[in-house]
DNA sequence: TATGTTTTTGAAAATGAATTTCATTTTCCT
DNA sequence: AGGAAAATGAAATTCATTTTCAAAAACATA
């Protein structure tokens, strides 16, 4: 009774939803253009990367693949995030906890990021007032910028409101 | 010939331009407050670290120390300036390199910073515009904000000239 | 389709900064 | 001086990240 999904699972599953299907021909067409490979593999992590909305560990994602019972080593996710870093589909950050997290590289490039110290929600916030700014002390200090990172760490309403007296751990100054 | 020097080299050397030493009295009033113990290493280690500009790893301090015959240990130079930073004297930072530096805590109390990727001096600046906009666009998430990391990387007036054709590694986005 | 070369895989080992352990030493209160 | 409590420091541990290397897979070419 799961032949028709099976039928499918391998080119298909379900409606393209998240325009997976085309980032995976870009990402083909990337490791073809560089004399990298395509495999199996690859393509397991890939696909759940891409269907991964926010942020995510090699480790979380190395669980999330192994879950479906593939048997995929850890290295081979590290490894295939970094690829997809350089390749320009996912983008490398490290919050306050110090763990190395990726998110997908989208059309909305320039951001930064509000993180409960509770719950560990990251939203993601735009604001080019903000952009306009940094560019412009950076330029007052002779400063050629090519990066920034923003994080503004607190507490979100929703755990203020669970836990009214919050003295979790404090991060930074 | 070297007498008068050493003479007062544990007490004091040279004028106290840095008001090190009303320093160290606040330091020691907070350990003898809390029960701590005031000891060799946590003066020369205090000392060492009240002296120092800008921002210091617990590696650079320690061989800093060790440089001057003190035979203290890398564990003590780290524990302390963890004690500092809880005390409130230093102040804990991680940059994109990942490593853990420490800087004093000065009145200059909310500050930011421009990093060089090339040379890697740190430049520090204050802009109270900034400041407000971030909390502006926390609140507007409905964040209570505690702390933020506001960092740019780029390349410095001095190390652009040395170097036009710059291609350093990238941090972030 | 077979062959050969190159790349990939993944388990295991290495790395490296941060932190903890624990026996010994030091501080400091009485 | 004596004794309880804390500090020291060398070594060990932790833990995420990165590298190694032998075996397996991919893919260009014949």
């Amino acid at each position: 009774m799961l032949k028709q999904k099976a039928k499918f699972s391998l080119k298909m599953s379900g409606r393209d939803y998240h325009g997976i299907a085309k980032k995976k021909e870009r990402l083909k067409a990337f490791l073809k253009e560089r004399g990298f490979k395509s495999t199996r593999q690859r393509d397991v992590i890939a696909t759940a990367f891409l269907k991964t909305e926010g942020h995510i560990t090699a480790e979380e994602l190395y669980r999330k693949i192994t879950r479906r019972h593939e048997h995929i080593g850890f290295t081979t996710v590290y490894r295939t995030l970094k690829l997809l870093a350089k390749s320009g589909f996912a983008v490398e950050r490290v919050f306050a906890d110090n763990l190395t997290r990726y998110e997908q590289l989208s059309a909305k490039d320039h951001h930064d990021h509000l993180i409960c110290l509770d719950c560990g929600a990251i939203t993601e916030f735009e604001n080019t007032k903000l952009e306009n700014l940094q560019k412009r002390i950076a330029h007052e200090f002779g400063f050629d910028t090519v990066a920034h990172k923003m994080e503004l760490y607190g507490y979100c309403s929703k755990c203020r409101s669970d836990n009214p007296d919050v003295s979790g751990p404090l991060v930074d100054k």
